[in-house]
DNA sequence: TGTCCACCCGATAACGATTGCGTAAAAAAA
DNA sequence: TTTTTTTACGCAATCGTTATCGGGTGGACA
């Protein structure tokens, strides 16, 4: 079974023509008489004619799109990005291939080779958490493969970057908690080696600084799998209260982590924020519905990737390599809500 | 800029042997000797040769790439959705290319027109809430595109299809709504004449009658965008309200909707379940996190997406056309929390 | 010694579209 | 009228791969 459309060759054994012809005719070649180019696309547009993108990929060396490699669509965050990538490419005419790493550093691997093995123009990537050796990215960027990051990146590779501004928006989140009276305020952050939990830490820190408020690394902790693994989020956490000195307020790192700490503090009937106040990183578009209604920190997902997205087509399309790259920061907001209200 | 990638043609130059030879040999053929095999398979190895896909694509006819249109992929139902299909659309060596409808009809034929230029293999769709008109999709059908309808599905296209038991879920939500003593329950549903809102209604009613609870038409409200429109929510929810007889409970007939509705709810200052309790179809993860804890009616989404896609792939690898076209109906899940309290 | 048949391998065409080059006929210039 | 130019189109190569066909070499057998 299969779905056959009609071809340059069919066009032009009908009219009695050359594919040459026919194809110069729909490209409007000055070459073409008027009346050839009419009779030509007559015919086109009643058969309702299009060209085949993988003829023209294979003659172009091109195939029209882009891959896009994320740990989980499932996620706002990302699923705005997403919205935003697609906004772009389709407008271009480019055609977006998603697959996920669920975290793993290995399926990221499987999912480039994938990726490249179908012949990408370029590559939009927001690493793994997992992922602490980059090599199967610079190769591809080595041979040439247009690569753009945008949230997790990788400062070895020389590229467009596009982020968050992490650690202003860190900085923020624990300002207004100090500001409400928190003062034992813990930080559970994504793997350590990310760059994302890098800014977060540094805002965090910085807060603590200017507030005068002592850093307690004790009430910092991190989750290799980013809060994917309920059960690494529960050891951290029960380790945190473990300590004589309890936080009295939570700052979380990412989106899936801010759910997981509410569950969790919700399974040990913690009062939020009488004897806990929560502060994190999400996107959800139901943080107002949630109990207690959360204060988070929102990123500007959509615009990510559009910007992303409109600045891996710029190296794809450059006649030149060009080596000048931007990073691109954007600015993230503070949402108050009932999570973190004044002791 | 461009990624250059090793050719069959390469490996025959620089082994001196012909096109023909080194794709025999790479594809294992008998009329190949062992040592040639053996030579062309490590030269092949060492430069990580990959066969081109685009160019496979063009001699077979087929873009081993299959299209998804959902309606939005920001919803935890469709993102798990795409996760079951992706799991063996990737297993199978195929390419999955998202797009989406954001409930319009206007953006679901253009998308159609796209995914179709696009050559894919087959097609996977969930048509959009706005679509009654289904010509688009029968003129592809017809000129031989395999496609496989998921969740909202087109009965006048035979073709397979899956779906949920729309209407034993709405009637095991509606009889436990009844057995916890609420009497007056709304029923707020997707456009009507969507084929899920027909199921949900019948389940809805049948429990009621079996239950001898009157049915009462002013009960049920429509929402032709399905809840992404939240004015319109507010509208039908206005209305149900303003009635002399006002519902004590509410069902809500989508996740978009559910959420829409608490947060309807929540703005008034409405007690849940005192005053009025809510249940609703919603595959969130955090439902149970939300203010009040969210009785949902949950849904198999990752199966259904795993189910649609092995039998779109059944239909694409058939050697001859098979009409024998099957509809799964997979069970939903009532999972009962807070909001659905006994009065 | 001649015939036949495996066994291996190469040349070529095809998939659909574009494009450089060649060329017949018509138009313009001489 | 002859020469040159222009117009309008066809031929063939190309992209990477595979299938079809055809052919050369060597051994087995009569």
């Amino acid at each position: 079974m299969r779905f056959e459309a009609i071809t340059i060759k069919d066009i032009a054994t009908a009219l009695g023509l050359s594919t040459s012809t026919v194809s110069r005719a729909l490209r409007d070649s000055h070459e073409i008489s008027v009346e050839t180019k009419n009779l030509v696309r007559a015919y086109a547009e009643e058969h309702n004619y299009r060209p085949n993108p993988i003829a023209l990929s294979l003659k172009e060396k091109r195939s029209r799109s882009i891959g896009v490699v994320v740990c989980e669509i499932a996620n706002s965050f990302f699923s705005q990005i997403i919205n935003g990538i697609e906004s772009i490419a389709y407008d271009r005419g480019y055609n977006v291939i998603i697959s996920q790493s669920h975290e793993s550093y290995k399926r990221e691997v499987i999912d480039l080779n994938y990726l490249a093995s179908r012949s990408i123009d370029g590559l939009l990537i927001s690493v793994s958490m997992e992922t602490t050796n980059f090599d199967h990215l610079k190769s591809l960027h080595d041979k040439g493969l247009p690569i753009v990051f945008f949230d997790r990146v990788v400062d070895e590779i020389d590229t467009h970057k596009v982020i968050i501004d992490n650690s202003t928006g860190a900085y923020n989140a624990t300002v207004h908690l100090i500001e409400n009276g928190f003062k034992r305020i813990a930080n559970i952050n994504i793997s350590e080696h990310s760059f994302i939990a890098q800014g977060r830490l540094s805002g965090y820190k910085k807060a603590l600084q200017d507030h005068n408020v002592p850093i307690d690394e004790k009430l910092i902790r991190y989750c290799e799998h980013g809060g994917q693994d309920y059960a690494e989020l529960e050891r951290e956490m029960d380790a945190l209260f473990a300590q004589k000195k309890k936080p009295d307020a939570v700052f979380a790192g990412s989106d899936t982590m801010t759910m997981g700490i509410l569950r969790y503090l919700k399974s040990r009937k913690m009062k939020i924020p009488e004897e806990i106040a929560l502060v994190g990183f999400s996107n959800s578009e139901n943080a107002d519905l949630l109990q207690p209604a959360l204060t988070v920190i929102k990123q500007p997902a959509f615009e990510m990737g559009k910007k992303a997205t409109e600045l891996l087509l710029k190296v794809i399309e450059a006649k030149r390599p060009d080596n000048d790259f931007e990073k691109f920061v954007l600015p993230s907001e503070l949402v108050v809500r009932e999570s973190s209200e004044k002791k």
